[in-house]
DNA sequence: TAGATTGTTAATCGATTAACAATC
DNA sequence: TAGATTGTTAATCGATTAACAATC
């Protein structure tokens, strides 16, 4: 739902969203002590065409593979970790500790993406000066001042559907660059923000209509 | 990373994903009152253009849309929540009552999907016996078993990653015939089995990236 | 009627895939 | 050398978009 991107990189969408899953597997060869790595091997892991992932790689490896060997694993790995930003420390701050918003709290994973949630942001006065997953929990109406202060770049939004825009455009106000909607409602924004939604409805969507397809 | 799936429906994979937030925006219409929408209107509201929305509407509507006037809010809002299950009741069982998958254990969301989720399993066993929104949580051994004895169809995975294709192996052991992967890990799955990848690293790839691209 | 919106047919665009020469 | 794997160039495929006639 969010095309009208004009930063668009010169690595597609899709080809972005393959990396993760390479960039784990390259991860766990190399504890194995792999040293090279090769197209055909890690398409034929992921059930992927061998093509397919040796244009990934090529798209994503500043030096060139070696015919016959492939590529090192250790560079690979690099380059990937540089493209999906593991190498930067962007600071990030939530809106909504609820129960989803808790778990991301909580989560430690986001480190190694070079997300750092540094605050989180509740209406709840209940909520208001405790910490979840060492995050201290503020006051929403201090969000933009917040964010503008720190210098924050990424929102992320686990508020319900209708406290959403409202959320989003305090975040904008304080400077956000790129949200991380959780919320499952649209977000109206100025084309400069990156809006990636994570839309469990989205997903399901597919899963149900497989089972109905296939069972009815 | 899902392409080899021989039961793909009519409608792309994309047109699908989009359903769901015209949904909720037709609910939203509905409340307010409107009794026919247009493809112009909504198209303008997710800045879209008007032909796709046109042709996603095309695609999920039973009736054709009247010119001039467009569809019939209720008659498409129906057509959608058909397409997408909603008024199936599939059961759903999930592994890994950790944050993530206690947060989706609580969340109330999932019955407008037609998922009902009946049951929690995990390894600690401290967990066990316990419940979490309303769900009981049960030993991961058992998990086959149960799947088996009342037939459920859905997989929700939100263990660890190194746990995630032993609890795989023993879902698909007990039946399960779609899959909803939470863990960060490709899984290996026969071709008939769907596997619906909830990675949040690859959502964080494109954000980061993203001001990558933007801000260095 | 005039005009907005529809459905249909054809064009475009980009991701995936195929074919093959280059190279270690 | 022979053969596996690479990078390159061209073909295919499917989603998006454009153009336009049909219709209320």
């Amino acid at each position: 739902m969010d095309k009208n991107n004009p930063y668009a990189s010169l690595i597609s969408v899709q080809a972005l969203q393959r990396m993760p899953y390479y960039l784990e597997y390259l991860k766990k060869l190399k504890n194995g002590g792999v040293e090279t790595v090769s197209a055909p091997v890690i398409a034929k892991h992921f059930k992927l065409k061998e093509i397919q992932v040796r244009k990934d790689f090529a798209a994503v490896s500043t030096i060139k593979g070696k015919p016959r060997a492939g590529f090192v694993t250790d560079e690979l790995i690099y380059n990937m970790e540089e493209l999906l930003g593991c190498h930067n420390v962007n600071k990030a701050v939530l809106a909504g500790a609820g129960s989803l918003g808790g778990a991301l709290l909580s989560y430690g994973g986001f480190a190694a993406y070079g997300i750092d949630i540094i605050a989180a942001f509740d209406i709840r006065e209940d909520l208001i000066g405790k910490e979840i997953g060492g995050k201290k929990i503020f006051h929403a109406d201090s969000l933009s001042e917040i964010c503008g202060k720190l210098k924050i770049r990424i929102g992320i939004i686990t508020v319900p559907a209708e406290q959403a825009q409202t959320v989003c455009d305090r975040m904008i106000a304080g400077g956000i660059q790129a949200i991380w909607n959780f919320a499952p409602r649209h977000l109206n924004t100025p084309d400069n923000i990156l809006v990636q939604n994570e839309n469990m409805a989205s997903s399901l969507a597919l899963l149900s209509n497989h089972l109905i397809e296939k069972l009815g």
